[in-house]
DNA sequence: TTGACCGGTAGGACATTTCCTACCTATTGT
DNA sequence: ACAATAGGTAGGAAATGTCCTACCGGTCAA
């Protein structure tokens, strides 16, 4: 499911779907300078990920969203968004900028090789 | 970004990395099965996205995570989760699914609000 | 029924990814 | 200086991904 999503194609047909609600295979390949076949493949893998579900109409297949397996990537994104919450990581960023413009001899610190300390900000 | 985060094991070792704090290739290595280069080149590729930093420190190198291009992720997440909220979508799976199969039993039409703008251009 | 249309499948070309084994440089301890 | 250690790089094999052109079956309209 995060290899659906990883393609900008892929992400582009999910948010055709997003905006203008379920379409038929020709209505989404005129967004794309792709032919037809390869646009299928695509929803094919999306189908796959149970990100999208086809429906047949007559002689067309509309394909409509089902966003529920993004779920999964919020709910992996979580810890993450904690982490970044918490430690203002920008600023962090800096911190261990000039931390490594000092390549003297720490003899002071000890560097210890199993756990790195939690430091306030 | 998503197609660095789109590999199993690159997920993995941000998870390591969350965890345990900034950790070298070595310590990370133990923990998959697979030769110490690979692992090389998937921090690589975590790099390129700015998901970690490589800080030197004798001679060994600390990953550590940087979580921040994560928040593009959760912002593209973000309309498909008012979606999925939205729509109360698994109750909607089932409704269709049953609309598949007894297509003239239209006894239900609180959900059809988003049928009338598929219409060709 | 015949033709036009929608769209999936086959399979081939090409690019990219992912793993490996060698090999290299930089650092550290003796 | 020398050997050992940490880890990146080269380049090749195999697997996957992404596009294409054909082609095929199903549906609608005359």
């Amino acid at each position: 499911m995060f290899a659906a999503v990883a393609s900008p194609t892929r992400r582009r047909l999910l948010g055709l779907l997003l905006e203008n609600g379920p379409k038929p295979v020709q209505e989404l390949a005129e967004h794309f300078d792709m032919r037809r076949p390869s646009l299928s493949e695509h929803l094919k893998v999306l189908k796959d990920a149970g990100l999208v579900v086809e429906r047949r109409a007559g002689r067309q297949r509309l394909y409509s969203l089902r966003p529920e397996p993004l779920r999964e990537m919020s709910a992996w994104l979580t810890p993450y968004e904690r982490f970044w919450r918490e430690r203002l990581s920008s600023l962090r960023d800096l911190l261990d900028a000039e931390d490594d413009d000092l390549p003297d001899t720490e003899d002071d610190d000890g560097l210890s090789s199993t756990e790195d300390d939690d430091r306030d900000v």
